[in-house]
DNA sequence: TTTCGGTGCGCAACACCTTT
DNA sequence: AAAGGTGTTGCGCACCGAAA
């Protein structure tokens, strides 16, 4: 049995599983299930088989291992090599580097079962979809007249942020524990993994599972928060434009134009990255001014207000938040910092919209 | 100590290309 | 023409070292 040293060589399921899906080399295991499932079930058969575990056996099955994962993808594309086929060959040389055994071809083995599994919870988990992020806004803009409250509109967005981020992480827990609780049993039986192999490699596909499904909330993040933009906008029937539009480097979620004026909006989960890209451009853009809509408080600090305040544009925060107590009485930032529960009536104010 | 600029990562969306 | 593969871009987050 290993000791556990920090050797890499010792997390085999590991690191086959993150080589598998890595984008680096070519995110195989996404587009190759299938290749992948028949490779394993091979495989498992001539492991069943004691007497084809000598190292010849084994030269063999990483010479097949070769040619199977390289013969899966196309060689040329547009008439040169193609990067892909370049990704798969690099691939397949740092998984034939880690085997040396027959049992390393057995941590392969759990590590496709793992990788490939994974795929499927995280394509089948329900996802924070249009049809929850409207639940959310709707319910957080009701009054008792019936009536959205356009005071809540801030409230709306950052409920089906705090919201999204606790409804996918559920979702994509407990698929989670049924494969990890089948596997736990499936390895306990087996007489060939220690105890302690079990716990290694429970591990090791759990450790990989989260930084998959951590990627994939941050990504969509994004995205639910536009839509959740967009519905606000339409439940107060502001005429926005939707989609958002690219210039160049920089994206503004949404736009709204009226008579007196036209407004870009830039609504980020935090203020940090890329804001500064969107000032100054508002005549490329299209707009008499940015807005932008910060979910976290944490680095609105009164330099980038300032940044902000010198483009024209405004930045809207709870009037509950530290930067509002802070900032709001700093008669020089007046016109730029703005209470979020006003976000609404701004809009219409200064686009001159009819608005609902 | 805080802010800034830069890097790496995987995902989603999109544009483009090839095969059927 | 449709379907599917390939390549590119931008996002949000984590992290790091340098500058303020």
């Amino acid at each position: 049995m290993a000791d556990y040293s920090g050797d890499p060589s010792e997390y085999k399921v590991y690191w086959f599983a993150r080589d598998l899906i890595a984008s680096s080399y070519g995110s195989y295991a996404k587009k190759e299930k299938e290749t992948l499932r028949e490779l394993s079930v091979q495989l498992g058969n001539e492991l069943e088989d004691d007497r084809l575990t000598d190292e010849a056996s084994v030269d063999r099955q990483k010479r097949f291992i070769r040619d199977t994962i390289t013969d899966s993808v196309n060689r040329t594309y547009a008439g040169d090599i193609s990067k892909r086929y370049l990704q798969t060959e690099d691939l397949v040389e740092r998984i034939l580097r880690r085997i040396e055994s027959a049992n390393d071809i057995r941590e392969f083995r759990i590590a496709v079962d793992a990788v490939v599994r994974t795929s499927e919870i995280l394509e089948t988990t329900a996802s924070f979809g249009r049809d929850e992020i409207i639940e959310i806004v709707d319910e957080t803009l009701q009054t008792q007249s019936g009536t959205p409250d356009p005071a809540r509109a801030y409230d709306a967005l950052f409920n089906v942020d705090f919201e999204g981020e606790a409804y996918q992480l559920g979702a994509q827990r407990e698929p989670l524990i049924d494969y990890i609780h089948e596997k736990i049993s499936e390895l306990q039986t087996d007489p060939k993994t220690g105890k302690r192999e079990v716990a290694r490699i429970i591990s090791g596909i759990i450790q990989e599972y989260e930084r998959r499904a951590g990627q994939s909330r941050a990504s969509t993040a994004g995205n639910v928060l536009e839509t959740g933009l967009q519905y606000i906008f339409n439940q107060f029937g502001i005429p926005a434009t939707g989609d958002p539009a690219h210039f160049g480097d920089l994206e503004i979620d949404n736009m709204v134009e009226g008579p007196k004026g036209s407004i870009g909006f830039s609504c980020k989960r935090t203020l940090r990255e890329r804001f500064r890209q969107s000032l100054s451009r508002e005549a490329e853009i299209g707009v008499d001014e940015v807005w932008f809509v910060s979910l976290l408080m944490a680095d609105v600090s009164r330099e980038k207000i300032q940044d902000i305040s010198n483009d024209g544009s405004r930045i809207y925060v709870p009037r509950d938040s530290f930067v509002w107590n802070r900032y709001s009485d700093d008669s020089e930032l007046a016109y730029t910092l703005r209470p979020a529960d006003q976000f609404i009536e701004d809009v219409v104010e200064f686009t001159g919209v009819e608005g609902q």
